[in-house]
DNA sequence: TTGTAAGCGTTATCAG
DNA sequence: CTGATAACGCTTACAA
């Protein structure tokens, strides 16, 4: 009955009654019991490449906001950015805990029948994916530089192999052809000596797949001695905490990642509910000028 | 027996095959029918205050990953910097999915019968506590900030409420009686505009409670066209990623946050386990000096 | 409207 | 060493 199952079958009084004796006694349902005879444990699981890395603590919050009130709980995957652990982490979830599936540059070993979605994905798979808009992303931060005046603009791209890195240079190559780019890791130290390269390069523009890039890249500049954005313009994406403090302060672009995370859990949940997902949702970007971006010199 | 524990009561040769059998039709053990039966989830919650703030990410990994190791499973649950969910959330969790609770700067409702371990609290309390040698931090910080002749040092405090900065503060007292100190929320902008405040105290160097405090000393700062460290030292705690990167590098105290969340769980496993707890558990700290700490001028 | 009983998939116990 | 059986706490279907 505490179920809320009991619509109009018994009167409510006697509901009221027992509900009140059941706070009274701190009735607690117990949800494993629930959860063998229904077989639903009202969890989901999020699988992310690295929780030390904001951006997903800002994805995770919005997951667990949207399912804190579809009284859901989150249980979180840690990949560590290390691929190998991917397919144990994922495989020991499909035991049992989770209902479904929050799948962040995930794959699923495929044909394992489950309930998932996939963010920051390429569409066309097995699960829904929900995504941010890259394209437009790059689009904006690319008209940001050629109207300030940039013709030769460099790419530090991030080395994890992800579809959404493929995206950006797809996009930068349709946009402006073949351009100089360096591989970096996702580390300000890694960033760092990879973006070094870059300032050997012929450009006065950079675009950076992610800000923790442009910070490796600020700390190569100081290094070097190069001006941002005297002798060189960067531009970010993701819009993290940090960007704002910077020196200087870094032009990114701004992400709404608590609503992808939100908008994530929206579209397992509806799955779970047998109600039909759209194979794609993309997320609106925007672009936030700073002070990293100037003229060329 | 698939739960191992056939000790010596069938042949090697048929567990082999049973192993075998299951491996091959793909079987699982369902784990709500386990849990009701054993009255065990092999499941942990972590409640923590904001996990957008990276720290919060390392403690989690941290947890996340010794966790796994013993196959249990993490639940998360963010309370936002926000005080009124927090009684509401660790409500839902002890409804069931959790058979303990790792409590970040939480309480519980007292009296609550749980298996929980709380981190960063102050000891004494009904559950273990695991928690930074925060004295020792401070110590650090303000020997370095003495040994460099400073005198006038500001306190930039935060305006959480969390036993932790009360340590911080009381230290701070004890080693140099009252200083100037002003009060700062957990976003850049915020203690931005908190910590200007300390720009027209008198004094030659700040102790900030956290790196993100820093932060928005350094944004203050550099809107006043005061250098660092020229006309100020600052040091940070925590080290966060983004410490590195700020112009100038920040001096700060170097914490092992996965430590500390990996250090929580295996406490509570023990815990969990019916071993016994040391009432309180402290890591160790250390300081990172960078570049935004030299003598007064 | 209320009561009763079956069964979800495990684990543990107790005869064989 | 093996096989049958009860019980965990809940939901649901069906009988009263």
């Amino acid at each position: 009955m505490l179920s809320g199952k009991a619509r109009g079958r018994i009167s409510a009084r006697t509901e009221e009654a027992v509900r009140a004796a059941a706070a009274e006694l701190g009735y607690r349902p117990n949800v494993a019991a629930r959860a063998l005879r229904t077989g639903v444990a009202r969890s989901v699981a999020l699988v992310v490449p690295d929780i030390t890395n904001p951006f997903f603590g800002r994805v995770l919050r919005g997951a667990q906001r949207a399912a804190q009130e579809a009284s859901y709980t989150v249980v979180l995957v840690d990949i560590g950015n290390n691929r190998a652990w991917e397919a144990a982490s994922v495989e020991a979830l499909l035991a049992g805990p989770a209902d479904g599936l929050l799948l962040f540059e995930a794959d699923l070993p495929p044909g394992t029948s489950e309930h998932a979605i996939q963010i920051e994905m390429a569409p066309g798979g097995e699960f829904p994916v929900v995504r941010l808009d890259v394209e437009a992303g790059v689009d904006h931060a690319l008209d940001h530089l050629l109207e300030l005046g940039h013709t030769k603009i460099g790419h530090v791209a991030s080395n994890f192999d992800a579809p959404t890195f493929d995206l950006r240079a797809a996009r930068i190559a349709a946009r402006l052809g073949p351009v100089p780019t360096v591989m970096a890791p996702f580390t300000f130290e890694g960033a760092k000596v990879a973006a070094a390269a870059m300032l050997d390069e012929d450009v006065t523009a950079v675009f950076c797949d992610d800000d923790i890039l442009a910070g490796g890249l600020y700390l190569a500049a100081r290094e070097r001695g190069v001006s941002i954005p005297g002798d060189l313009s960067v531009v970010g994406f993701d819009d993290l905490d940090f960007a704002r403090v910077l020196a200087p302060p870094l032009t990114t672009v701004a992400v709404d990642a608590e609503g992808l995370g939100a908008l994530a859990f929206s579209a397992l949940a509806a799955d779970l509910a047998g109600e039909s997902v759209p194979p794609e949702q993309v997320m609106p970007v925007s672009l936030t000028v700073r002070e990293s971006t100037a003229p060329p010199a």
